[in-house]
DNA sequence: TAAAAACCCTGAAGTAGCTATAGAGTCAAC
DNA sequence: GTTGACTCTATAGCTACTTCAGGGTTTTTA
């Protein structure tokens, strides 16, 4: 029934450092120890690092990790703010999603302006590069 | 026609602290000084400045960058790598936003577990989050 | 039974691309 | 002459890990 960090490792698609890090940082908590120092996982731990992996294919921070956690741990609250997180990390999906595709988008224009017979001299692109007019305003 | 870090900065929408990272990673060159020992920019780090933050507009990466800023360096040279690195840029782009959509279509298909009324105890999505089927084997 | 291979341990440093902080110096205006 | 805006260096911090050095343990194989 108890596995070691390794065989953990491979159920749940990460390293062994990983897993140590998330111990390290408090996602996880200390399991036990065999005689020879050797960390022994048990159902609650295997699923509470599914449950964190999950969360982590699903590109969710650390931090909204330990706020999920923090819920699935105190069972008799209400979960709205489940449903907000979800929602919020929905909406900067959203917002990402538009960011590449405008990205893409002037990448594509910014593409067109080489022939590809050009010393790097005349080439279009890197003229285009210290000239142009795409904006970097957003940035910080 | 010189002028100082601060203004630099404002004009390349960045921060003065991002300039001396740059400068600190060799990606611009260092500057001369005035008698108290401020930096002094002239027209070509400005351009190259420029040239660096609007490549970082398009996300591309500091390595990809000094790619581009050595041909740029170099002008005798024929340019078919920067159409190259350009065509990379944006299937990676492309890769990107497939994912991202996948993974809003995953979280929305989720968010539904919950009809909000709930105590955590019985929230779908915390559970789905433990047991689900969604794959993390893309992960490393 | 011995040795090789596979596994595990800790602690510290490195990654990208900055951001933030401390503590000090410079320069123009009032 | 002092206030305030600007700049300087050096160092540490951020996320989510990864890599490394230098060791100990367990399992497999000869």
């Amino acid at each position: 029934m108890a596995i070691r960090i390794g065989a953990l490792a491979r159920q749940t698609h990460c390293t062994v450092e990983t897993i140590r890090y998330y111990e390290q940082t408090g996602l996880l908590p200390e399991p036990l120890r065999t005689a020879g120092n050797y960390r022994l996982y048990h159902a609650e731990h295997i699923e509470r690092l599914h449950f964190i992996r999950h969360c982590r294919a699903l590109d969710m921070s650390l931090e909204e990790i330990r706020v999920l956690l923090s819920y699935r741990d105190t069972p008799q609250q209400a979960c709205d703010e489940v449903n907000g997180l979800l929602d919020q990390h929905i909406s900067k999906l959203d917002q990402q999603i538009a960011d590449l595709l405008q990205l893409k988008q002037r990448l594509q224009g910014l593409r067109s302006h080489c022939r590809g017979e050009n010393t790097a001299e005349s080439c279009g692109i890197l003229q285009e590069l210290t000239h142009c007019s795409c904006t970097t305003e957003k940035m910080n």
